[in-house]
DNA sequence: GTCTATATGAAGATAGAC
DNA sequence: GTCTATCTTCATATAGAC
């Protein structure tokens, strides 16, 4: 069996418990918990979850171990809160640039730089690392974080496609295949090769030459038969 | 710091040391030391790295503890062996297909679906998830994997995509990222979702749907400007 | 709520017999 | 090389004073 499993705070309890949105204000912390949360976040995403210890997540939040265990039941549930609060950084504001009114090149040149960038971020690769390593253990955490990111970025950008599609701008046959596609091409390589730490952090122009790649290519395979008006170059 | 580092086995001494390659026979070994390697897989890739106990894998492989240490220098040396030993599991052969004379759309589907079935089994799952959340903590580790694995399988088709594009059968103009983010398109997310649990291993229909996908699209996007003979519906 | 001090247990590593 | 038994360290978690 895998370590120790005394309070398996994700079990089934909190299962639909999804990240914090936006907009949502919870009640106002303490200077304390906020000071935890900080620390945990810190500790956690650098040492991974069976690197940090709490001592370690005290010492950092200038709190005694035992003001920690009042305000979290132990370190798995203090690892949740953790993650949760985190995992929202994987999602892409697609709306936004739709509502600007940018044509699909355009989009999905903002899109994916947006995307690309955000994941390649040292905080994501670390809450990347530790999700994917203790998703295992902690059952609920990982769709919460793919219904608070991830799920919705494709989501999103599977509707524009099924948007523009339906009004002869692209040729998109699964839009929600299509959209997963297209973000995995964005990653590429690169990303695991940074994930296994091969590669340092990317060049920005790398990362725009990667985009624009990706773009290009997504582009040129789903074009319209007859455009409506002209001919791009680049296909 | 990161937990204690008292016999760094990866720091640098064996930067070089690549993986174990198909061919290379290495001095024959002992029962005891073959079933500690098994044993100590099997644990290590169900319960991670700092899940994993020695007395665990001591027990599992029917030895000591003492008899394990005898063999290996500590946990590190050992959890790095046994990752190297498991890394070429990412390796897609391309050479065999491409020597088997067959034309771009059904190379693609077949490196493919061998890519992405490797990619979503369970033990190529393991090895992926403790690999990017060890990888921090051992540097040469990374390098060995990618070397042994993604790196040759990208390159591979890279090489291929050159070859195809001189003959004028395919257009791809930057054919190393281009092979990158085939691979990417080909996990989409079905392979992230999958790493944070929220999914289960995926229907050999929908791998094959996946696969067929990101091909056509490959193809539609890199078709070359006259194409030699016939022209394809699919795109 | 917050602290200091401590109980408890797990796991990496080793001593010494055979 | 292999074993049994043990050492040592360290991290989670708590008791009890303020």
């Amino acid at each position: 069996m895998a370590i120790k499993a005394k309070k398996q705070a994700f079990a089934a309890p909190v299962e639909a418990l999804a990240c914090a949105h936006p907009g949502t204000i919870l009640p106002p912390m303490s200077p304390k918990r906020a000071a935890i949360e900080k620390a945990a976040a810190s500790v956690f995403l650098r040492d991974g979850f069976a690197g940090a210890s709490m001592e370690a997540i005290a010492r950092e939040a200038k709190v005694s171990k035992a003001t920690l265990y009042s305000h979290f039941q132990g370190k798995d549930d203090l690892f949740g809160a953790i993650v949760r609060n985190n995992c929202q950084q994987m999602l892409v504001d697609i709306e936004s640039s739709v509502a600007a009114g940018l044509g699909p090149r355009e989009l999905l040149l903002a899109v994916g730089l947006k995307f690309l960038k955000k994941m390649m971020s040292d905080e994501v690769m670390a809450v990347y690392r530790i999700l994917v390593s203790e998703a295992p253990r902690f059952p609920a955490l990982g769709r919460a974080v793919q219904n608070a990111g991830p799920g919705p970025s494709c989501n999103g950008l599977a509707d524009y496609f099924r948007h523009q599609t339906a009004l002869g701008l692209l040729a998109v046959g699964d839009a929600d295949v299509a959209a997963d596609q297209f973000f995995g091409a964005l990653l590429g390589g690169i990303h695991f090769r940074r994930l296994i730490c091969v590669d340092a952090q990317a060049k920005p122009s790398e990362i725009k030459f990667r985009v624009a790649t990706a773009v290009d290519a997504f582009l040129a395979a789903h074009q319209p038969k007859a455009p409506p008006t002209k001919r791009r170059k680049g296909a």
